[in-house]
DNA sequence: GAAATCAGTGAACATGCGTACACTCAAATT
DNA sequence: AATTTGAGTGTACGCATGTTCACTGATTTC
């Protein structure tokens, strides 16, 4: 990792983000093969280049830090639900959509979705509360890009919010099989959206039928 | 934990595998609070009332403690499938029957089931590995048992295999609701059961329709 | 150009860890 | 009754950890 050098001067300020951002990437690459909870906060430091000491310039504890990578990881998530309104395609076919969405996001930050599946349940108890508390956020969200798809805006506001949940659960299961498939195995990875879309399909066919 | 003493001399096996128990318990529990990665060595012999050196007598390392809480978990896990196929109840409702099972199962060995929730994700590497082959086998144990069911006998293997599989991450993701709930709110409890039955008859409901 | 700021340093500490080794002493075997 | 066995003990070791403190020196402020 090893923060890249002032090379000429860069301003105090931008130096400082730099080390923040080797700091957070460290964290994020080593949770990956030990679980956030066991990465110490030496290993982290050294690995993004820095002494021990430096580490408090910017984070106050290993606690702090943690929540700063759920934060991270739920901005790239929020990110990813709003483009994915702005296309229209959605609006024909949400199922489709929505797995591609997904398989396409958690390809391209594989890391941060390895971390929420993983510190979710494994990790340090404030970390496992904030993951929580942004998943429940993440379900409203998306209940209310939900509601306003035509084949759904008659439905029961109680009815769009459990489909929306089981939606993320769904979401957050299947980013657990993409977290622990191989790596260069193109193949798993279109069984796994195909899963992910019969299932979401499972979910609003079940609904449908069940309501009328 | 501190494993009683002999007393009056229990026979050299039985008090050994008292120390065991012991062990395995206090592992169990301290997982718990923290997760079984960040729980040591001494910290289990110590709440096991033993001096960390005789922890090797049981297990040559935290490694194969984890795999033999894994292990005692299924066990569990079996023998609660095991009896409810034996009541004729199941025939008429699955469902139902299933969610109180579930629930049932879960408040009785929560330790065991807070484990394979836990663990399964944030576990060690041979841990995590152990788990889902058990969860694996699992679905496939299920998968026979539903395809004896009245109502199913005439679906094809890979849909009852396909049902079973959702019925299982149906039963650990509410294994996990249940491990996260406070003690002391049976209230919560019951609606996690019903999340479970209008989980299942989703799945189940949904099947049907599709496949016609 | 002098003074202040502050990201990063380096040494030192107390603590908890896993494991090795030589041991004890009651139960089991002979 | 003499001997062997083996679960549990106690000491000691080297190592990684989190946190403290006084520090340096380039950048920013004045």
């Amino acid at each position: 990792m090893k923060v890249s050098e002032p090379a000429q001067s860069a301003s105090r300020q931008v130096q400082k983000e730099r080390t923040r951002q080797a700091i957070l990437a460290s964290a994020l690459e080593l949770s990956h093969e030990q679980g956030f909870a066991q990465v110490s906060l030496r290993q982290v430091s050294r690995h993004a280049g820095v002494v021990p000491t430096a580490f408090y310039r910017h984070f106050e504890s290993m606690d702090k830090l943690g929540l700063a990578l759920v934060e991270q990881s739920f901005s790239t998530l929020r990110r990813m639900i709003r483009d994915a309104q702005r296309d229209p395609h959605v609006f024909d076919n949400i199922i489709d959509a929505a797995a591609d969405v997904l398989v396409e996001a958690v390809k391209q930050s594989k890391a941060h979705f390895a971390f929420v599946a993983r510190e979710r349940v494994g990790g340090p108890e404030v970390v496992r509360t904030a993951i929580r508390h942004e998943l429940d956020l993440f379900v409203s969200e998306l209940a209310v890009v939900l509601a306003r798809l035509p084949n759904i805006e008659n439905w029961s506001t109680e009815d769009v919010q459990m489909v929306s949940r089981l939606f993320v659960r769904n979401m957050v299961s299947n980013a657990e099989e993409v977290v622990e498939m191989p790596d260069g195995r193109p193949d798993l990875e279109e069984k796994i959206k195909e899963g992910a879309r019969r299932q979401m399909r499972l979910i609003v066919v079940g609904f449908r039928d069940w309501r009328s």
